[in-house]
DNA sequence: GCTTGACCTAGAGTTTGCTCTAGCATGTGT
DNA sequence: ACACATGCTAGAGCAAACTCTAGGTCAAGC
C-alpha cells in the first residue's frame, strides 16, 4: 500500500489548486486530518487528493463553502455521523440533478432563440416572437 | 396584438426580479430598447419580458455579465449582427452542454461516495478507498 | 555558517453580481 | 392643494470565494 506523504506545494501541483487556496480551505474548516511535521509544516496523505477532488466536485456543483464546512465538521466528528453525512450528500445530489434539469430547459430556450435567428437570417425578415415561454418559477404565467 | 406597456414596478413583478436589479441591468448595458415617458420614466413592452427571461437563462447557465453585455451590444446594433449573435449563443450552448456533462460526472462521484457510506454503515467498518478517480482536468493522472 | 527555496501566519485586496440608501421628481386620487 | 405611491440618479454597501502580500521560520545543500 502506498503510504506517501506530501507537503503543501506537492499537493497543490497534484490537485491542480494553488498553495494559497489549499491553506484557505483549511482555514475555512474544509481540510480534516492534516498533520504537521516537526517544523510545523502541513503533512498530507493520499486520501487528501481524493478529498480535494470531492471538495472540488461539491463546489463546482454549487455547494457553498458554508455547507461544505458543515459536511467537513461531520467528517471530523467521526463514524457517528455517517448517516448524517449520507443524508447531506444525498440532498445535494438531488439539488444537482434538479439543476441539470434546469440547465436542459435553458438549452432549449437558447435553441429556440438560435432557430429564431436562423429563420431571420434565411428569410431576411424578423420572425414572430420567440419568447412566450412559461418561465422557470412562472410568475408571469398566472 | 397586445401592445401593452409596463413601467418598471410592473415589469419587476411580472418578471420576478426587483426594480433595483432591472435598473442595474440597464446600467450594465443589458436592456436594449427601453423608452421613456414624458416624465422620464422607463417604458417597457412585452418583448422585455422575453428579453429578461433570456437574460436570466444566460445568467443561470453561467454567462458573465460582461459577455451578456457584448451580446446585448450586438442586439442594439441591429440586423447586421444576426450571424454574430447566432455564433455567440451557439458557443454558449456548447459550454452549457459541456457543463451538464461535467455535472453528471460530479453526480457519479457523489454517488460513489454515497455507496461508500452505505457500505460503511451496513458493515460497520470503513470500506477501502473510494477516491482513486481520474479527475476533471487530470493533473494527477499523468 | 550562509544562501536558497519551500513553508508559515495574519490579514489586506480583488472580483463579481447584486442590493440598498439618500435625496429628489412626478403624477394620481381626494 | 396636498399626500402618497412610484419613479429617478448616483453612489455606497455587501457577501462570497478566492488571491495575494508582508514579514518571518526552517532545513537542506554548498
Amino acid at each position: 500500500m502506498t503510504n506517501r506523504t506530501f507537503r503543501i506545494g506537492e499537493l497543490a501541483v497534484l490537485s491542480g489548486r494553488s498553495v494559497h487556496t489549499i491553506r484557505w480551505y483549511e482555514a475555512q474548516g474544509l481540510m480534516p486530518g492534516v498533520a504537521r511535521d516537526a517544523g510545523g509544516r502541513r503533512v498530507y496523505r493520499e486520501q487528501h487528493l481524493g478529498w480535494l477532488e470531492l471538495m472540488d466536485r461539491l463546489r463546482t456543483t454549487g455547494m457553498s463553502i458554508a455547507e461544505m464546512r458543515e459536511y467537513t465538521a461531520l467528517v471530523k466528528e467521526g463514524k457517528g455521523t455517517l448517516k448524517r453525512r449520507h443524508a447531506q450528500l444525498a440532498l445535494h445530489r438531488e439539488r444537482v440533478q434538479a439543476n441539470i434539469a434546469e440547465l436542459k430547459l435553458s438549452v432549449k430556450l437558447i435553441e429556440r432563440k438560435l432557430k429564431f435567428y436562423d429563420e431571420w437570417i434565411a428569410s431576411g425578415k424578423q420572425p414572430g416572437a420567440w419568447w412566450p415561454v412559461p418561465k422557470k418559477g412562472d410568475v408571469a404565467g398566472r
